[in-house]
RNA sequence: GCCGGUGUGAUGGAAUGGCAGACAUACAGGACUUAAAAUCCUGGGGCUGUAAAAAGCCGUGCGGGUUCGAGUCCCGCCACCGGCACCA
């Protein structure tokens, strides 16, 4: 790239930013504030120097965008991808007589400051602040029409006051399962043996939707914390990819456990992507089943009060009862002590007695071997592997309550604690599972489901059949005997239908420092709310912000804040990072508030569609929410939970928050090619290596591959581009055509090499083309990689755009003088002329046409979110302007507003041009670029006069011919068969029909 | 293993069941230039064919099907990407 700029947008785009925030250009009003006189929204709907009532605003559009974590890193490149998609959307819709609040803030609780703050003794809020205010600069710099005025820090005490108010709420609520819904917790009522007021507390305190519980969690020694199981990825924690180990610990828990129903329910009120739903929805795992009891055999030796005796299990297959030859315990399951016999019972085979042959004389002793080995697997080692079954036979025995059966009970890890009732019946011959440790422990496998089809075995059947050897249900499909069998059961007292949930409460506190102190304080071991004059609680600075020594959080070193006068003490524990974050929409709405989260006025006319958009498409919560797909089940999960309990309470309008949700795709690395080597240095063709894929090293990621033959490891080294062209299948060495080539993209990242600043792009390129660019490269939801050439592509294309304005000598002529005088530039853009072509003239149908069809595409486009193929319209009608020599001030008017929403910047100077040097007349006069009315096409303008039809003969296309565009059907088939080439492909056959589709396709089918 | 998504030129990608490859990148040729950059113009899926054309055939991961007509719809596979994964 040459240092010459095709146009001197470094200049123009500080020039507007200037401008908008001068004008507060994309302030959002609420209900009963006073706008004044000169702003662009009021003159638009003619509301100026009003004090505004709901019902004299126009329609709401809240378009959102998940904001960021202000990393010390700064702006990725991707976060601009779904920031431009809503700009764009924010803009067009801002012209399309919407009331559009587009607001930003910063997502800023978070571990990187505080490790820093950990190693240097600094307080996190310094370095915090420092990345905000880079993170704004760069955002800033990309002219996003956000509404300033509503910026929100969650590290801002005046903002986490209003989170810990929101977890008072969830504290003082319970959720009641007859009204399905959070209730105030004075609505609790109390069962009749309950007395004491300690044990009306006790029953209280276990009802709250935020509660204290004692429950074994993930802690991650590394980091110094707890982590929530959403944080936790194959035994390793999600952030820095830490060990972590399961530790009892007394945590404070949300209770999101009892939303499942509806969290999962609402998913089909919403317009969410199937694939969001669907992770959503496996995430929260439902599945129906029943519980059936299971009566421990008891000679009277055990010891066993009736209640110790019922081992309740949850199938999703009551069908396959008959078919359970033993049962399994989870290792931590509360009967597993108390069942065991002293002794082996008679003929237990030694197979059966445990993995430690030293601890197999009694029962006892080998279930606590087993559940010591249980216990030092780490996650990791349970879910890698092969994993190999493993368990241990207790000695003792239950009854399968259809069929009187005595049956052995086992303790395995494969059966876990904490899903369903922490034990199973086993049914070998219909689950993979416990086929594969009937097979290694040698137990009985009975079929009792017969395969709807001939040939195929029915050991290891899992799905839907017909039930056999099954009693009572014998002869039945799955479904109902499912039925049938539930049925029984519950006439029997032996079960029930249930369902059953894989979301498990959220663990909610954190050992950390830089975070939401809990308003909590205790007081003789039991807590109590802090009251809400005493918010915002603010964490006290410390000296170190290490974890106590003793595995106590940080907060535990300030001893004069956590000991209260009185005796008590403050809850040292800190809210997740995620806390913040599930609410920072409704902050946005009233962001300055000081009485309330977000007055119920502003409330109700952001969120809910219903009421203050009349008629029309109800699109309740905010109306288009964009983000990536990395919090699919946190982010959105938490928010949904916590809104719901809002909604519950009175103080949101609607169900749901977030009404339509796109995920943008990844943007990757720019393409890389690799060759692999021999360790002897010779090439091996990739078409020779299996199990292509990344391996991380000291030195950073590192390509390997196995041969296919050899099994040898080899490693790759990177070429260039230029190295390597396409062969048929894949891309091969110049130099060596047998030597096929790796070609992949990769994620960005640090260690790799391939991460893009933003900055190095506005500062080449300027910010419209970069924002072009992230939105031309392809559908906003796939994954695309980086290319900078692409940049260039529609750098390019606004370079065109200038010169289809500017005239050329002026632009020389400001150049030079640029040049000479670099401090007077924004002075010396009133020295661009424009070019003489644009001329206040009667447009022409050609120039129409063009305009019109622009119109069109861009607006179907935009509605669909189609950004990629918007800027290709706008590209076309560039390129035909280019080719006329005259260009009519209106056609070129309407073109910019057609351009504004994709890139502001040129598109408002250029307008500016028009303005002041061609006396141009905006659609509504004294009103800004970006509150100009949107543009309607007229389909007259696109009618053709002569067609251009396509004539197939048996749908293989033969001829293009020219048709006027009244022509009648008959007269079409004339010309069609008239043509020359047409003639050869029908003569000696018989017409048999001819399909005309009207102004499209001719199609002559021929026998 | 289960769920979801995606497979189209050298590349990113376009195509309400109706001219496959819009728009852009890369490339090649030309104009301008002392030269280069920038700009403008032209070309282009593959094969056969021809002096050049014309023309024909084949082409949207693979194999079938529906249809006058399929990248698009249906059935069966394959590959890649993402998510979940001992959840009974």
């Amino acid at each position: 790239m040459g240092n010459r700029k095709l146009y001197p947008f470094d200049i123009i785009e500080k020039k507007w930013h200037k401008v908008w925030e001068k004008r507060q250009s994309f302030r959002a009003w609420n209900p009963g504030e006073q706008i004044p006189e000169w702003h662009p929204f009021g003159k638009r709907h003619k509301l100026s120097g009003k004090i505004v009532d709901q019902k004299d605003l126009p329609p709401k559009f809240y378009v959102l965008d998940m904001f960021p974590y202000p990393s010390g890193a700064g702006l990725h490149v991707g976060h601009p991808e779904g920031y431009t998609a809503t700009d764009i959307i924010a803009r067009y819709k801002r012209a399309r007589g919407f009331h559009v609040l587009h607001p930003m803030g910063w997502d800023a609780f978070g571990l990187p400051a505080e490790q820093y703050a950990i190693k240097t003794g600094q307080h996190p809020k310094i370095t915090t602040e420092k990345n905000i205010a880079n993170f704004r600069r760069q955002i800033k710099a990309l002219g996003f029409s956000y509404d300033w005025s509503r910026e929100i820090d969650t590290t801002d005490p005046k903002y986490y006051k209003w989170t810990q108010w929101i977890f008072l709420q969830l504290y003082n609520s319970w959720f009641n399962p007859e009204t399905n819904k959070a209730e105030p917790i004075s609505t609790l009522k109390y069962p009749p043996e309950l007395k004491t007021e300690q044990e009306r507390r006790a029953y209280r305190d276990s009802k709250r939707l935020a509660y204290v519980a004692e429950m074994p969690v993930w802690w991650c020694e590394e980091l110094g914390t707890v982590l929530a199981n959403e944080e936790v990825i194959d035994g390793k924690s999600e952030v820095g990819g830490y060990p972590v180990v399961r530790k009892p610990m007394r945590q404070w828990m949300l209770r999101i456990t009892a939303y499942a129903e509806r969290l999962l329910q609402d998913l089909d009120t919403i317009e969410w992507s199937e694939s969001l739903k669907e992770m959503q929805r496996n995430w929260i795992g439902r599945s129906e089943g029943a519980e059936v009891i299971f009566e421990v055999v008891d000679d009277g030796s055990l010891n066993l009060s009736p209640e110790e005796r019922k081992i309740t299990v949850f199938t999703t297959r009551p069908d396959t009862l008959f078919g359970a030859t033993y049962m399994v315990l989870a290792p931590e399951h509360k009967l597993v002590d108390k069942i065991l016999p002293r002794s082996w019972p008679a003929g237990t085979p030694e197979l059966w007695k445990g993995i430690d042959p030293a601890s197999r004389s009694t029962p006892a002793q080998a279930v606590k071997a087993y559940k010591a080995f249980a216990a030092s697997k780490s996650d990791l080692e349970r879910t890698e592997l092969a994993r190999e079954k493993t368990g241990v036979f207790t000695g003792s025995f239950a009854i399968n309550p259809v069929n009187g059966e005595k049956i052995p009970i086992w303790i395995a890890d494969y059966v876990l604690a904490t899903y369903g009732t922490g034990a199973i019946m086993a049914v070998p011959a219909h689950d993979t599972r416990d086929l594969e440790f009937a097979r290694k422990f040698n137990l009985p496998i009975r079929v009792v489901v017969q395969p709807p089809k001939e040939g195929i075995d029915p050991v290891g059947f899992v799905d839907d059949g017909i039930s056999v050897n099954s009693g009572l249900i014998t002869g039945l499909p799955t479904p109902q005997a499912k039925q049938k069998i539930v049925e029984w059961l519950e006439q029997q007292g032996k079960g029930r239908k249930t369902v059953n949930y894989k979301l498990r409460d959220w663990l909610f506190s954190r050992q950390r420092y830089w975070g939401e102190p809990f308003p909590i304080i205790w007081k003789n071991g039991n807590h109590e709310p802090l009251p809400e004059s005493e918010l915002p609680l603010i964490p006290p600075p410390l000296d170190d912000y290490k974890p106590t020594p003793n595995g106590e959080p940080p907060l535990a070193r300030a001893k004069d804040w956590v000991n209260l006068p009185d005796g008590s003490t403050r809850e040292t524990n800190t809210m997740p990072q995620w806390a913040g974050s599930c609410w920072y929409y409704l902050r946005y709405l009233d962001a300055k508030n000081d009485r309330r989260f977000c007055s119920p006025e502003a409330e109700q006319y952001w969120m809910d569609g219903e009421k203050y958009q009349g008629k029309g498409k109800v699109c309740p919560g905010v109306d288009l929410y964009v983000g990536g797909t990395e919090h699919a089940v946190l982010h959105l999960l938490y928010a949904r939970f916590w809104h719901k309990v809002l909604y519950d309470l009175g103080y949101v309008s609607t169900p749901e928050p977030f009404y339509k949700l796109v995920n943008q795709g990844l943007i990757l690395g720019e393409t890389e090619y690799t060759v692999f080597t021999f360790p002897d240095g010779s090439y091996c063709s990739a078409s020779e290596l299996r199990d292509i894929g990344e391996e991380a090293t000291p030195h950073g990621p590192m390509m390997v591959g196995y041969h296919k033959k050899t099994g040898e490891k080899l490693y790759g080294k990177k070429v260039s581009e230029d190295e390597v062209e396409k062969s048929a299948d894949g891309f091969v060495l110049k130099t060596d055509k047998s030597i096929k080539v790796d070609a992949r993209s990769f994620k960005m990242s640090k260690s790799r090499g391939n991460v893009i600043n933003p900055d190095n792009i506005l500062e080449e390129y300027g910010a419209d083309a970069f924002r072009l660019y992230e939105m031309f490269m392809g559908p906003l939801e796939m994954v695309k990689p980086w290319s900078t050439r692409g940049v260039e592509g529609v750098y390019r294309f606004l370079g065109r755009v200038w010169r289809l304005f500017i005239d050329e000598k002026s632009q020389v002529e400001f150049e030079q003088s640029l040049t000479a005088n670099p401090e007077k530039a924004e002075r010396l853009l009133k020295n661009l002329k424009l070019s003489d072509s644009i001329k206040e003239v009667e447009p022409n149908a050609e120039q129409l046409k063009a305009l019109h069809s622009c119109i069109k595409k861009v607006t179907e486009d935009l509605e669909g979110m189609r950004f990629n193929t918007a800027i290709s319209a706008l590209m076309v009608f560039v390129n035909q302007a280019t080719t006329w020599e005259v260009k009519p001030v209106s056609v070129m008017r309407d073109f910019l507003i057609l351009l504004q929403p994709f890139a502001p910047h040129i598109a408002e100077e250029l307008w500016e041009k028009l303005l002041v040097q061609a006396g141009m007349k905006p659609v509504l006069e004294g009103v800004d670029l970006c509150y100009q009315p949107w543009l309607e096409y007229n389909p007259q303008m696109l009618v053709e006069e002569v067609l251009e039809i396509p004539v197939q003969v048996n749908g293989r296309l033969r001829d293009v011919v020219r048709i006027p565009a009244e022509a009648t059907q008959q007269e079409i088939e004339q010309v069609a068969l008239a043509s020359q080439k047409v003639k050869p492909f029908v003569e000696g056959k018989q017409i048999k029909k001819i399909i005309v589709v009207p102004k499209k396709l001719i199609n002559i089918v021929v026998g």
